[in-house]
DNA sequence: TTGAAAGCGTTACCAA
DNA sequence: TTGGTAACGCTTTCAA
């Protein structure tokens, strides 16, 4: 234990912490006076503010937040669960999150879910039980029973980073299909006809499926198809998956021209893998990423990939909660599309 | 809000959320016995628990952490407070703490400091108002303020990734100035004897000022000195950064053989930027990182690091914290110090 | 500007 | 195995 605390006060109750009535006694005032003078807009005179200041700071008192949120049904704090702590793009969100709610008064929690939906209804389910006063979440696939307690809670809801066909409340996002789309054609725009794509196996990354269809929906809509298709391992997508995955990718269909990749990190391990072969990219094979990460603008070639708006659903997604939360009701409908661009540079 | 939940059962208070009284009532028992049957070693006839259960499905009804927290005193959860969540090396020992953990009925909390210690500070303070059971740290610099707290909190605490001076309770770690020294020394063993390095500007991230101390004296101690030093930016560290860095560091001192990097990520930078210069690394010049992420394992050439074992310390942290918890005393003394490795691949 | 009393929803404690 | 009662530490509400 961190038992420094030796030398107390006179007026410090020697068993255990002081709660706000030592506090009351030692400034003499009622417990009230101290609640207030320790709010922001409290109404207490100066005078005696400065005498409870230094009250708490002489016992070394902390408020205790359990007992006010029960006192006042307000916990201050809302939830977001993320699939993984380890992504730039998420963490990008979560910043959003946070900007969005400084000076709220309401502090981010964040869980994450390794991209399992029965994480996610574990973690929903013990953060329900500290109150929050609204959550995001990521994506739209959720255990019947998660979706039970969260319309139950009665707390604002925010599904982020996908477009969910029934939304269980409000909605920041974009068709990850839609997206993955627009790649196919920009790059059947630079004279591309072969297609692959590089993505993960399972139903767990729903957004992983969701862009996958989205690229087999576009070649074929382009008179291309069929795509390939290589799937390999569960999320996180590594690099090393991506490196793996081309290699069967060109035993596979030797002639591919260009593979497009369900993230920039295994478009990384597929071009470094590519590039060990000896393969020149472009030239031999082109690969695109997903999510513009930061590796994707410094390694060379620069890996063509499409944005997405990370920190603005973030920001977006918390400033949905901040409405419902405060204002009650929210204008206008409740999905708000976010922004996403595609950026050609040298690897396609 | 997701004000589904419209159909309820008759015995439903009307107004706002079912209490433990409510599913009391409903199951016709007492609260004490719904509390019991709600927990894992309540002992409750089965028959009772099973009435129980189907009133609080019923009911829709979800335990009130905050109030239980307060009449147990236990608010089951630790904090956790690291620099960044999008870096690789913390969310494994993000992880480390997760899995220690986990059946321990204890949660953790993360909160990201952004490599501030006056952010540190506010997030320390209102960690503490949640009444963690424990709170492990990033480092050991902090503001007097925030030792402060932690030692009149009475909880047990852990420092982490660093060996402070003046440790507050617990540490779990390494001595990054001594990690660095040794890969230096690995180096010098290899034949450079040009040494550069490249690091943050500020005392923002200590860790990377001991790593730059470490390489000044272990430079020096072969009389190989001095070391040359190229500081740039704050943390987090960026591949850009590491990018701009060796740019300077050619500039200044062309002839530099080997340039070590705060980190695997500036390391990368590095390589690339030197590559797009046409530079051969190894040949024209060495580059080694520090961190052992997955990106240098997959480059090419693959980049010269130090592993240090992140997931152990959070394992072993979240274990220390544990053993404080529950078992009172620690026995032993109070350092635990973790292991590293120096990994020598290609680009040094 | 300040205070007194009454909860908030749960669990500890003791008794049956 | 079950229940009654009394906290837990704060804020709401109402009154001064």
């Amino acid at each position: 234990m961190a038992d420094k605390a030796k030398g107390k006060g006179a007026h410090d109750v020697s068993a255990g912490k002081p709660t706000m009535a030592d506090v009351a006694d030692y400034a003499g005032v009622s417990t009230m006076t101290v609640s207030r003078a320790l709010k922001k807009d409290g109404r207490v005179s100066e005078d005696t503010r400065k005498r409870i200041l230094q009250a708490v700071d002489k016992l070394g008192y902390v408020l205790d937040q359990a007992a006010g949120s029960l006192s006042s049904r307000r916990t201050g704090f809302v939830a977001a669960l993320v699939p993984s702590i380890n992504n730039s793009n998420f963490s990008d969100t979560a910043r959003g999150i946070t900007d969005a709610l400084e000076n709220s008064g309401l502090q981010l929690l964040l869980g994450y879910t390794d991209y399992s939906t029965e994480k996610e209804e574990k973690l929903i389910q013990s953060m329900l039980q500290r109150r929050p006063e609204g959550i995001i979440l990521t994506g739209g696939s959720h255990t019947p029973q998660a979706r039970r307690m969260l319309e139950k809670s009665g707390i604002p809801v925010v599904e982020t980073w996908e477009i969910p066909e029934d939304p269980i409340d409000h909605v920041v996002g974009f068709s990850n299909s839609e997206v993955m789309a627009d790649l196919v054609r920009a790059l059947a725009g630079r004279g591309y006809r072969k297609f692959g794509y590089i993505g993960g196996t399972t139903a767990r990354d729903t957004r992983g499926s969701l862009r996958r269809a989205g690229f087999l929906k576009a070649v074929d809509e382009l008179g291309l198809g069929p795509g390939r298709v290589i799937s390999f391992g569960v999320p996180p997508i590594s690099i090393e998956q991506g490196a793996q995955a081309v290699v069967s990718m060109l035993e596979r269909w030797p002639d591919t021209e260009v593979v497009l990749c369900v993230s920039d990190l295994s478009a990384f391990g597929a071009l470094m893998e590519c590039q060990r072969r000896g393969m020149k990219v472009p030239g031999d094979i082109a690969i695109a990423g997903f999510g513009d990460y930061e590796i994707s603008a410094f390694c060379h070639p620069r890996i063509t990939t499409v944005n997405v708006d990370c920190y603005g659903i973030g920001k977006l997604a918390a400033g949905r909660l901040l409405q419902a939360i405060n204002g009650g009701g929210v204008a206008g409908d409740e999905l708000t599309l976010t922004s996403y661009k595609v950026i050609l540079r040298e690897s396609a």
